[in-house]
DNA sequence: GAGCTTTCGATGACATGTCAACGACCGTAC
DNA sequence: GTACGGTCGTTGACATGTCATCGAAAGCTC
């Protein structure tokens, strides 16, 4: 029913690849909780965090960057805060927003972390694509992410 | 941070394809919303169920089959019954059983969805790719999501 | 067939995400 | 400078998913 108007190889490919799509990050969510006691949505708050020089975001920049509405980071970051992996300054620029900033308890947790996310990325994907594959995913990957929503 | 000690090409692969990893279902998800009223773990249940000739699946081996634990579908099952979309039946071969059933409400939800998510699929993702990359893609993607939990 | 272990689905507590609404503040136009 | 529409982050209600636990029933061993 599902693919009735799909040819054999689509429907194939499609199969395979929604399984893909279901079991990678629950693999490497289990690892990042298990290794780091970290969801992949607090790693990828942290990590992307760590970008900036001062380890300093205004929320709707960093909701916008990780294509977060507003209210699930403000609803994250509120969490976040109570474990000490960031705090919440007001920003100067405008007094309706708020900075987020990586706090030295949320970077040493990132750096635990980071490595132990990288073996995990490596063994659970990276080491099975060939370089060519590699390519070819990634090219398809930008030109399908970047169709308009 | 993140990607420390990943190469140039490894990285920005990773990237390309945790952001496809995002948006795609999620873009789905909203195009199933919108035309049908259906999530997309609805959806899946409803054509999973459908499959059968009888339209009937034992609660547990239609959990394994989605790869759900038993407690989420349990939860969702009540749900979906709740909105007339499936019926529940004990399990004539094992009185700890429960037979979900896919009810007249819910084929017809289902029929009506069905056509609109193949557009979808097709629009969001399987009309941007050339039969070269769509094998290259199920081959990865069986291979990975092959490997061992 | 009695006793022990396992499996099944349900349940409640909790974590997380969505959505609509809100007050506060910004920027612009007048 | 004030009125107005838009943007900001927060909030509460709700939907959904996870986890530990439970009673009931099945399967196994003897």
């Amino acid at each position: 029913m599902d693919t009735a108007w799909l040819s054999e190889d689509e429907e194939h490919a499609w199969r395979a690849f929604r399984r893909l799509l279901i079991a990678l990050p629950a693999r490497l969510g289990r690892d990042l909780a298990r290794d780091s006691g970290l969801s992949s949505a607090d790693y990828e708050v942290l990590s992307t965090l760590s970008e900036k020089p001062n380890r300093r975001w205004a929320l709707k920049d960093l909701a916008a960057k990780m294509e977060w509405s507003r209210s699930r980071l403000s609803h994250h970051a509120a969490r976040m805060q109570g474990r000490g992996l960031i705090d919440k300054e007001p920003d100067p620029q405008d007094a309706r927003g708020c900075i987020l900033h990586l706090a030295d308890g949320g970077f040493r947790v990132l750096e635990e972390a980071a490595p132990h996310h990288v073996v995990a990325v490596r063994s659970r994907f990276l080491d099975h694509l060939s370089s060519d594959e590699l390519a070819v995913l990634r090219t398809l990957s930008t030109r399908i992410a970047d169709l308009p929503n």
